[in-house]
DNA sequence: GTACTTTTACTCGGATACCGTCTGTCCGAGTAATTATGG
DNA sequence: CCATAATTACTCGGACAGACGGTATCCGAGTAAAAGTAC
């Protein structure tokens, strides 16, 4: 039971993305150079979250990604969603049917309220953190001279 | 990212051995048909569970598996990281620091806070639950004949 | 100089391979109760 | 009848095979900007 390591790359491109002016793309391959991931395969992430409405692709030369909504509205639960999919943790074999035999149409057992309850806890702490959030914490001042660096790389790299 | 299923097989195999009288075991083979499992793979999980030290086990002939603990003192979240381990969910794979440039001894990344206090909250709920309180919700009135069956179903399997 | 064609440089989606983990099986060894054996 | 040995029936722990999903790579197709070409 592991996150995959995807959701964490894929924060870290949405904020990347969330650094670029009005207009701007970025092509996949400098994205994932900068997170350190593969670039065939990070694209695919990259598509995951256009699927997701979270970003926007643009084709053709000078194509690239960029964010398609505000950062305030992009969520990390969403990011992760569209990641990892919107399965459950947890999902009843029947083993309390099975030992109890009951019909398949009666209330569910009853572990699954409880894992049911420790998901959703879960799921509200990445649902509270925002895009827009995330990249308040990085004005800090100990990041101050890194993101000056980082921003020149960006204006360095992005397109139109 | 989904719990293995072995934990919920394990969560029922503790709930079936809560029922066995003082003193008396019951065989590995005869917990993975109740539970539904391949039965030479539970024996595992039942192992792993008695380096847990949530249950024990009886060698030799009429040998078998029993509660160590009272049930009050078996949470749902000590069968999970018995079988499950202790990792995780998220471990920062570094993208924060290579973005950013950072020395690896400066401050965890920005995801890392977020991810650990989502896990908290999620083992918080499994601590919460014993397997006193999910035995007593077997107690209901819906399940009273079933459980009947399956009482009378342990009397003749157990041991001693 | 304008309209058209070709080239270039991206994204898109599928097919495929690799690899680690969970699941499942098998085996020899250890342990204890039962049974068999010898006196 | 009693003590000892052999058998039986469990658990223990490791080795190993199979299935599955995440990771990673490659390819042809689609798209749009740029460059080249013709008039």
């Amino acid at each position: 039971m592991k996150m995959k390591t995807g959701v964490e790359q894929s924060v870290y491109a949405v904020l990347l993305l969330n650094m670029l002016p009005e207009g701007a793309v970025l092509h996949s391959e400098e994205i994932s150079r900068q997170i350190g991931a593969s670039p065939t395969y990070f694209q695919k992430l990259l598509r995951k979250m256009g699927s997701a409405e979270l970003i926007t692709s643009v084709p053709g030369t000078k194509g690239g990604f960029k964010l398609k909504q505000p950062p305030e509205d992009i969520r990390v639960y969403d990011i992760y969603v569209a990641i990892e999919g919107h399965q459950s943790l947890y999902t009843p074999s029947g083993i309390f049917e099975g030992m109890l035999e009951l019909d398949d149409e009666d209330d569910q057992c009853i572990l699954g309220s409880l894992m049911d309850e420790a998901e959703d806890s879960w799921k509200s702490v990445l649902k509270r953190e925002t895009i827009a959030s995330l990249a308040e914490k990085l004005q800090a001042e100990q990041y101050s001279s890194r993101m000056d660096v980082l921003r020149k790389w960006l204006n360095e790299k992005m397109v139109v």
